[in-house]
DNA sequence: ACATAATACATCATATCACGAGGTATCGAT
DNA sequence: ATCGATACCTCGTGATATGATGTATTATGT
C-alpha cells in the first residue's frame, strides 16, 4: 500500500485497535496486521507520539517473566476518532473528485 | 484537513486534475481550490516530482505577455489513478476497521 | 544441550514530503 | 503610480515511516 495514503491511517489504527480495551504493542501489531501492516519501529514511534498528546496512558506490568506496556485510550484518543470521521466526508469528496470522468469527453 | 490524510491525495489530485485536458500550475491550484487546499509551493513540488516520474509531460507557451507551463497527463499518469483506485478498496477496509463499534461491548 | 523462533521492548539514521517565507516578473484596474 | 491578480520558482524546516540494530526472556524443535 502506498506509504503516503497510510500516514493518515497510521495514528488512529492504533488508537481503534486499544479503543475495546488495553492492548500492547506486539498485540497491536498482530491484530493490526490483517487490515494494515506496521513495523514494530513505527508502532513505538506512534505509541510514544500519542502518549505525548495525551491520547493515551500507559501502565507496566509483568506477564510472564516479560515486562509489558499496556496502554489505554483516553477521551482526547476517543475524540480523534470522532474528528477522524467527520474528516472522512472530506476525504471521500476528494475521491469521488478523482475517480469521476468527464461525461462531455467519456 | 489533517495533513498526513492529505498526503496519499495530493498526488492523484493534481493527476486528476489534468486527466481531462492540459492546465498549468495557478489554474490547477484555482480547480482544487473547492476540493482540496494546496499551497502554491506544494503544487510546484508535485508537478516536478510528477514529471521526473513520467506521468505527465511539460511544454512551455506564451500568453498574454507571460509564460505558461502546460501539463499533461501521460498513460503512466492515468495508470496511477487506476492504482490509486485499487488502493482504495484497502483504505475503505482500515476505514471502517477505525469506525466500527465491538457488539460486545456497546 | 543447543539453536532457533517468538515475544517484547527500544533507538537511531535516513528519506520523503508539505508548506511558509521569500523572490521575480508581467498585466490590468483604480 | 499603486495594488491586486497572474504566473512561475527556491530554500529551510518540521513531521514522520521505516530498516537496521540492539537487548532480554521464554518456548519450541531436534
Amino acid at each position: 500500500m502506498d506509504i503516503q495514503l497510510k500516514r493518515g491511517l497510521l495514528d488512529v489504527c492504533v488508537l481503534a485497535a486499544i479503543k475495546n480495551g488495553e492492548s500492547y504493542g506486539y498485540k497491536i501489531i498482530k491484530d493490526l496486521k490483517p487490515c494494515i501492516d506496521m513495523s514494530e519501529s513505527t508502532l513505538y514511534t506512534i505509541l510514544k507520539r500519542l502518549e505525548l498528546a495525551d491520547m493515551l496512558t500507559v501502565r507496566t506490568a509483568e506477564h510472564g517473566g516479560r515486562l509489558r506496556k499496556y496502554y489505554r485510550i483516553t477521551k482526547a484518543g476517543l475524540g480523534r476518532i470522532e474528528d477522524f470521521k467527520d474528516e472522512w466526508r472530506e476525504v471521500m469528496a476528494i475521491y469521488q473528485f478523482v475517480i469521476k470522468e468527464d461525461e462531455e469527453h467519456e
